[in-house]
DNA sequence: ACCGCGATGTATCGCCGCGATACATTAGGT
DNA sequence: ACCTAATGTATCGCGGCGATACATCGCGGT
């Protein structure tokens, strides 16, 4: 997930950090944050896995200065070939888990680097997935109307108007993709 | 979190685990589920805290049935006294951590259980909040706009529009909500 | 009469993301 | 010279999730 998401980020330049956070924040939007809790405990995985390789930005030590504290200097990560190719092989993947809540938004703001094809599944995945959910609540809904609270009723159309809303918006981003690429 | 949302719901009536995730389905509706991998572990929680208690559904032994297999059974739990103790602290407390995300529905959830003017104040709270957050996206939007490709612009688009839908909903109750309760 | 299957039911495991926190460095303002 | 805000790296514990494992029950089909 978040893996995707950094992979997305150098696949355009190299990123300390820091950057990349704001980076994530400027690009997912009001959607996911991404704390760095969950940032740098992804880059080591990252790391270790050998899809993403780190410059020391390296601590330009003083002459005279002893270096008793560690001198921390920036660190830059970048992609490695192996990484190139896991970012490839995650925006090819177009199956349940590319269309769940979190997942889909990550994957979206990648589509401009994914295939034609992969996209179309992808956002049709996702609004069956949302279809689904609306039915289910839709019918729950109506079975259980008088027993419920003011609150809690209002609480549940609010949620079915946003899923509506969700798969009108995906309907026509879908309809644009198939006028921009008939396909077979 | 979840449990804020057991203690609402056993506040009605005693439940097993089973019920209780189909309730917390029916009441949260489309916005949040909550797994059996979070719910049993928070019912064992509660209970170390002594906030729940379990009736053991008990295992109606057949007389002539050897009890070799544990012969599990349905297990009931209900509130204890200082679970709702625990319930009323919970609704009452009106800070940040009552509009985040997640946390905001639950607490809307049991509205009808709570004091008009902590509703109110939670209203408003979880609308600013999301006001900052359109204002930081808006302007880091208008900041990057050309920078970006259409998918990800579109993507911003449509959760600022989301946001925008949200504040005008939380606007109205909090209108409906001054004209119930005029207080001070 | 038997079988299988879907609903009911309890529970655990490992992964991942979050918020809080700590701490260091650098830029700019007063 | 001093203070603050932004930049920057990192960790910790908690809580939720999806997958998985099992067991029981009622029902329809053969």
């Amino acid at each position: 997930m978040l893996e995707l998401a950094v992979l997305g980020l150098l696949h355009e330049s190299p990123l300390h950090g820091y950057e990349l956070r704001q980076r994530l924040k400027a690009t997912l939007g009001s959607f996911r944050a991404f704390s760095y809790g969950s940032l740098y405990p992804t880059l080591g995985r990252m790391k270790d896995a050998g899809h993403i390789a780190v410059d020391e930005g390296d601590a330009q030590v003083v002459a005279g200065a002893p270096a008793l504290t560690g001198r921390r200097g920036k660190v830059v990560y970048k992609l490695t070939a192996d990484g190139k190719e896991r970012f490839a092989e995650l925006l090819a993947e177009a199956g349940p888990s590319s269309w769940e809540d979190e997942t889909f938004g990550v994957h979206f703001a990648f589509f401009s680097k994914t295939d034609p094809e992969v996209r179309v599944r992808i956002l049709e995945g996702r609004r069956s997935r949302l279809e689904e959910r609306r039915e289910g609540a839709r019918t729950g809904l109506a079975r259980t109307r008088e027993r419920l609270d003011s609150y809690t009723l209002q609480l549940q159309e609010h949620g079915l108007e946003s899923v509506d809303r969700e798969v009108r918006w995906l309907t026509e981003l879908i309809e644009t993709e198939r006028k921009n690429h008939p396909s077979r």
